[in-house]
RNA sequence: GGCGACGUGGCCGAGUGGCUAGGCAACGGUCUGCAAAAUCGUGUACCCCGGUUCAAUUCCGGGCGUCGCCUCCA
């Protein structure tokens, strides 16, 4: 039984789609004015798994992330570089795609831009001042926030509370500070379309609701995105799309935690952010995506390329095995171990399934992962019969299928890893082994291990096998 | 100031009212010509102080500490 913490009800619910086995689902997306950093990575992460478990659960997911490409840090960046603003948003919304593809993130079903939907926008604010939760100032369209009773529910607030922050904008053209925009007229030389309230362009708010509402209706079942969301960004959403709808936005509310760096949030204006490329560039895409589902989604996540190598030391120890099961060799036993393979892996379901069912604990999953390693690696080391072989193969490259249908992990051969951090041509390599092996023949070990050395120092790890000699490479770090 | 989260062994990180999470690192044994990998073993983990309980790291109260939101932010 599937079981999500809900911001709304500050708990754990049993998870129940509004409509049978159909899941729709809406997550924040990006402003696109920049690379995506590590922080927009777990994001996609958490909710790309979310969504890849519940298809795994035979639920028929509807996935919808959309665009900013209408923002006040777009026009910024425009103006900056020179180019035009379609120009920046669609160059960094191909780099958000290359980012997303080499995590092994899916696509969304729906990728919306909000510039596509600034009809829906207008219509939605035109409803608003209709039933009187909006009004219109000197161009901007605001919505009144003390109008809708249950203003704060989602990020559990009272209006009081908001203003004794004292941090709530001043500004004349409000009738009340607490308002937002919904439409802001626009300056010269930004962004505009016309509209009931002359040339202007949408609040960020407006964008999420209209997009959700059009493409998925309302209500629908999830809406995720980074905690910072909570308020007022989805506090706002729900305003606007309760009091125009007259009923229940989003039933299940999910927000995950934040990177950190060095215990602090991670973030654009304290400048201690990487990207994704950053850390691409020093790991496979695979060791990121693997480090963060190491913590639990809504945990905070500190960030170091200390621990990040510990997950790709962990991640590596999965591969070994399965390096381990693909070059087993056999032995004449009769009696097979059919049955303990069966259950060692029907064991590990069981496990998988239930800490993913407890609102997607990942950390858990994936030390279910480490035992059935552990429980294989038991079976390799006091021998198999050919028999066995095959059968813990075909349940292998099941085990692996579900991973990466589920986590998305796992997803290359052995092979291919072991060879992805060579820094030899294999060709050369070749040469050393076979060197080295004419000299084992001759006993002449000295000279053996000079070559072992020498390739330890290019990250090269050489095995001696039954087979042969075979080699597993490795990234060298500085210690 | 208001609201909220968290504090677990060298490091990271799940979880639980009594039963070995897991990973990384370290040390010792087995295996190996030597290695690597693997395996076995080792380290008396739950911030402090009270309370509830036969039993608390886990529940309750208080304290200390760290962090987040209240402004654009995944």
């Amino acid at each position: 039984m599937l079981k999500i913490f809900n911001t709304m009800t500050n708990q754990k619910e049993i998870f129940t789609p509004i409509n049978d086995n159909e899941v729709k689902m809406y997550v924040c997306g990006v402003t696109v004015y920049d690379f995506c950093h590590i922080g927009h990575a777990r994001s996609s992460i958490v909710f790309d798994t979310i969504r890849r478990y519940l298809i795994y659960k035979g639920y028929r997911v509807t996935f919808v992330k959309n665009f900013t490409d209408v923002d006040d840090k777009i026009i910024k960046k425009s103006n900056e570089s020179g180019k035009p603003i379609d120009e920046v948003t669609s160059m960094f919304i191909k780099a958000h795609n290359e980012d997303m593809d080499k995590l092994n993130i899916l696509r969304p079903d729906y990728a919306p831009k909000a510039t596509e939907f600034i009809e829906e926008m207008i219509d939605l604010c035109k409803k608003l001042i209709e039933k009187g939760y909006a009004y219109e100032s000197n161009g901007d369209v605001y919505f009144k926030v003390r109008s809708f009773k249950e203003y704060g529910k989602l990020s559990k607030r009272d209006l009081e509370d908001l203003i004794s922050g004292a941090r709530v904008e001043v500004n004349e053209i409000k009738n009340d500070p607490l308002d937002f925009a919904l439409w802001k007229k626009s300056k010269e030389n930004e962004p505009s379309w016309d509209s009931p309230w002359g040339k202007g362009r949408p609040g960020w708010h407006i964008e999420c609701s209209a997009m959700s509402s059009k493409i998925l209706g309302i209500p629908f079942d999830i809406h995720g995105g980074g905690k910072d969301l909570i308020f007022p960004h989805h506090e706002n959403e729900i305003a606007q799309s309760e009091a125009a709808e007259g009923k229940e936005f989003a039933k299940y509310w999910i927000h995950n935690g934040f990177v950190n760096i060095d215990k602090e949030k991670m973030s654009k204006s304290l400048g201690n952010f990487l990207t994704i490329r950053d850390i691409t560039k020093e790991v496979d895409p695979e060791v990121l995506r693997f480090f963060l589902m190491t913590t639990h989604y809504r945990s905070p996540l500190d960030f170091s390329f200390d621990k990040l190598y510990d997950s790709e030391s962990a991640l590596e120890r999965i591969y070994t095995t399965l390096d381990e099961v693909d070059s087993a060799v056999p032995n004449n036993k009769k009696s097979d171990s059919k049955a303990e393979i069966h259950s060692i892996f029907s064991k590990f379901y069981k496990e998988f399934e239930y800490s993913m069912d407890d609102d997607f604990n990942t950390a858990a999953a994936i030390s279910h992962i480490f035992e059935l390693i552990k429980e294989i690696n038991i079976l390799l080391k006091n021998k198999l019969n050919e028999y066995s072989i095959t059968y813990l193969k075909e349940k292998l490259e099941t085990f692996k299928s579900t991973m990466n249908k589920t986590l998305g992990i796992l997803t290359k051969t052995p092979e291919e890893w072991f060879k992805s951090s060579l820094t030899m041509d294999e060709i050369e390599l070749k040469k050393y082994i076979d060197e080295r092996n004419e000299a084992r023949r001759n006993k002449n070990f000295q000279k053996a291990d000079e070559i072992r050395v020498f390739l330890q120092t290019k990250g090269i790890d050489l095995l001696d096998t039954i087979n042969g000699t075979k080699f597993r490479a490795r990234k060298i770090r500085e210690v």
